[in-house]
DNA sequence: GCGAGAGGTCAACACCTGTTGACTTCGGCC
DNA sequence: GGCCGAAGTCAACAGGTGTTGACCTCTCGC
């Protein structure tokens, strides 16, 4: 199988837990995920989960951060930030059959348990809202803000409610379209409409 | 007390339980949310809102019915959408002290919990997108997901996670960003940028 | 007056949750 | 060989959840 580490490492039991926790939370909302079912996945008993990593949140903690870590999709946004984004949204959120969903998947799901959103809330300045404010002008950090507004609106539209508009029929057009509302709002020179 | 409905009925329990509802669906998840907050709230038994309403999901239904047709934003875009729909926006999550916080609130706090996506997934649907889709152009559709999307991204944010760029502050230069943004997604006229 | 039924309460059930303490198993070090 | 700690398991606790059946209480129609 081609795992996300060494093929040969066994993938030690904490390791298969981290794993198992991010595509839980990826897919569920923080509540609704039980440790049971992250357990199971990783073919580990219960008290094991609790053990290793102390307890439900700070679990969810180091899931959250591991999947940062692992996509830092603002490295390279180029010339045309917002087509970059648009882009990797669209693309990100068609691989929603296999396991990762991105960091998008883990945020949006979550949004709503307060002991997630007291994590998430860290994650989604420092990790998103800053570093993209730094690569944009004047009013960077608003500017940055409703893009990431539109992103995650996005998201959660195609993905949790999976609105048909959204879901189906070649991305192309919606894709444009995305990336037009990005330039508008990241106050690159705008769409010839 | 200027209730929403008569000054002088004193509302009967199904009633409060009901508008008990709306205020903590409003404000935390569908998870979240405990019948015995509702009905404390209402100052009813919890077996009574269990009684009068069938089951938690077909109060949350009733509940969220109730929001939509309480406000119906959609009726009177005017000539500006994009500056109509911002300015709701805007304004109506600034009430977040009070109680009511629109349909938004109900619709953003339950995203994640499937047995409440059902329902709102039909609503954002059948109340949202399709009205809005109606009073715009070709790609009707599509482009109203899109300002679904920008919207709804924006409730989150600010009031979910509260980015403080977008609590504080002058809502000027902000509700105007938005309301470009929105007005490139419907395909208005494109702000002189 | 009196039965009936709506409006409402009480206590409890069955289930699920995160969490914990005691226990076992296994590999490496002296 | 024997110890020791890490890795892992088992069973259970305490608390919270939606839900239910039995019960009370008041008002209205006859």
């Amino acid at each position: 199988m081609t795992k996300t580490r060494d093929s040969s490492a066994p993938a030690s039991g904490r390791e298969r837990i981290l794993e198992a926790a991010v595509g839980r939370f990826s897919r569920q909302s923080y509540d609704q995920t039980g440790l049971r079912e992250i357990a199971a996945d990783a073919g580990v008993d219960v008290a094991y989960v609790h053990r290793a990593f102390g307890s439900k949140e700070q679990l969810f903690h180091a899931a959250v951060k591991r999947v940062m870590q692992t996509e830092k999709f603002l490295d390279d946004l180029g010339t045309d930030p917002a087509r970059m984004l648009a882009a990797h949204v669209v693309s990100k959120s068609k691989a929603d059959a296999g396991c990762e969903a991105g960091p998008m998947g883990i945020l949006i799901h979550s949004l709503t348990s307060p002991k997630a959103a007291a994590v998430l809330r860290a994650v989604v300045i420092e990790d998103f809202v800053a570093p993209l404010g730094t690569q944009l002008d004047a009013n960077a950090t608003q500017r940055a803000a409703l893009a990431a507004a539109l992103l995650m609106g996005f998201s959660i539209l195609r993905d949790v409610l999976e609105l048909p508009v959204l879901t189906e029929g070649p991305g192309g057009s919606l894709e444009r379209g995305l990336a037009d509302a990005l330039a508008v709002v990241l106050g690159q020179t705008k769409p010839e409409i």
